[in-house]
DNA sequence: TTCGATATGTTGTATGCACATAATAATCTT
DNA sequence: AAGATTATTATGTGCATACAACATATCGAA
């Protein structure tokens, strides 16, 4: 009864969770309630139960009461970790290639989705990301000059875009979209795959206060998986 | 400044971050100061920061104060739904089909990953996910029977064994791998794709207290897409 | 009776104080 | 100079109090 971390009392909580005492969906006891059980004050409940709704293990309403969560969909928490990295934790050695940089208006769809108004030039970037020489992900990227005019005078071949971006315009929001996609001829072959293997693609958007970044497609070399706990 | 104060602040103090008044890796000011800046008990920078740093996007020690992440990692959350809400979600009717229901010993690599004994016979379940009648998702199933006894009493054709085993063993643990492969010809014929088409696979193991549930592959019709914020 | 406005109580939310804890820096001891 | 001890200075935690929102009950007028 003593360890009265709210850490603890989480875990007890989802303890009793887990083991079905409550079940899905089913309102759980109120905080005072709790409180009392646990011989603590109302407070470190409301932080456990906080803490238990954040990771989307219940659902708390006023007055309503906190209830299991019956959605039956679960939260998986990815890190998204630039290439370099993820090379390196491989114990490769890290070399990148840019194998296009051209200032120029882009298709529209990636003006969309840069926001960019028509005939707005912007810069290009193919880039072959390769563990020990190896292709390991090829990354095709569009980035909005007038919102960093600084990446035209970047060193792009000692520091990858990505981490450029990540350093000089770091915490953007955006959104990510995971797919696989059957190799074209220029990914096949910036990959040295065969046309028509599966791979997996990460496309990202970054925007940062309302205005658009820059938009990537990765495009990742075979066998590529990605992990996580949930 | 009314009632919310900590997320208000919170906000203000990420705003500070991306605006790069504190750079990457850089130690920001201390609780107290904060606090005093900002007219607020110490407590209420706290929470703040708190937040901030559940977010990952900065990192806090003991004495050390509180810097500005320099990962350059991101953290993506994904929703991980049950197929029949996809389905649902985009207007179509939802129907599966239970192709293969055996009871068997395992191959060795379920056998490990569901830490079974050489020789235990576990229950084998292929289920197609069908959208208004076309397939949408082929499931490929092993489910440790010793764990979860019932399921070889569960109406499987009126249920999915996903969503028994959600409602059953809700909020498992377990962890979760996304890759992209090239249709085999079973996976082909039961999502009726061609040979070698890039299907999108989740592939999910879940545990609860210690002890596995069930190890799955989901693969999708080609052009799925898994979405996020971030 | 019926409808609607208002009172009321239950439950989650927010804040600030006092104290605990951890990690480092400074100091003392040998 | 090396090791042990104490001081300092950060963040972390528990608790009490005040607050706000929501559902329901209650009351009064048409």
């Amino acid at each position: 009864m003593s360890s009265h971390s709210h850490h603890t009392i989480r875990q007890a909580i989802l303890d009793r969770i887990q083991t079905g005492e409550w079940a899905l969906g089913e309102l759980i006891p109120g905080e005072a309630m709790l409180a009392d059980e646990y011989g603590c004050a109302r407070t470190t409940i409301n932080r456990a139960l906080q803490g238990l709704a954040n990771d989307g293990v219940v659902i708390r309403k006023r007055k309503g009461g906190t209830r299991v969560c019956d959605m039956p969909v679960r939260q998986a928490k990815f890190n998204i970790p630039v290439v370099r990295e993820q090379v390196e934790a491989l114990g490769s050695v890290y070399r990148h290639q840019v194998t296009r940089r051209v200032e120029k208006a882009p298709p529209t769809a990636v003006q969309k989705r840069l926001g960019l108004a028509p005939g707005t030039k912007s810069l290009q970037l193919d880039t072959v990301h390769l563990a020990d020489d190896r292709p390991f992900a090829f990354e095709t990227r569009w980035v909005n000059t007038r919102a960093v005019p600084a990446i035209l005078d970047a060193p792009l071949d000692e520091i990858s875009a990505n981490e450029w971006l990540v350093q000089t315009v770091p915490f953007s929001s955006g959104d990510v979209v995971f797919c696989a996609v059957n190799a074209g001829k220029d990914v096949a072959e910036a990959l040295g795959a065969r046309e028509g293997a599966a791979v997996f693609v990460i496309d990202r958007t970054t925007s940062l206060a309302g205005e658009f970044i820059t938009t990537m497609q990765l495009y990742y070399r075979e066998g590529y998986q990605l992990h996580s706990q949930l």
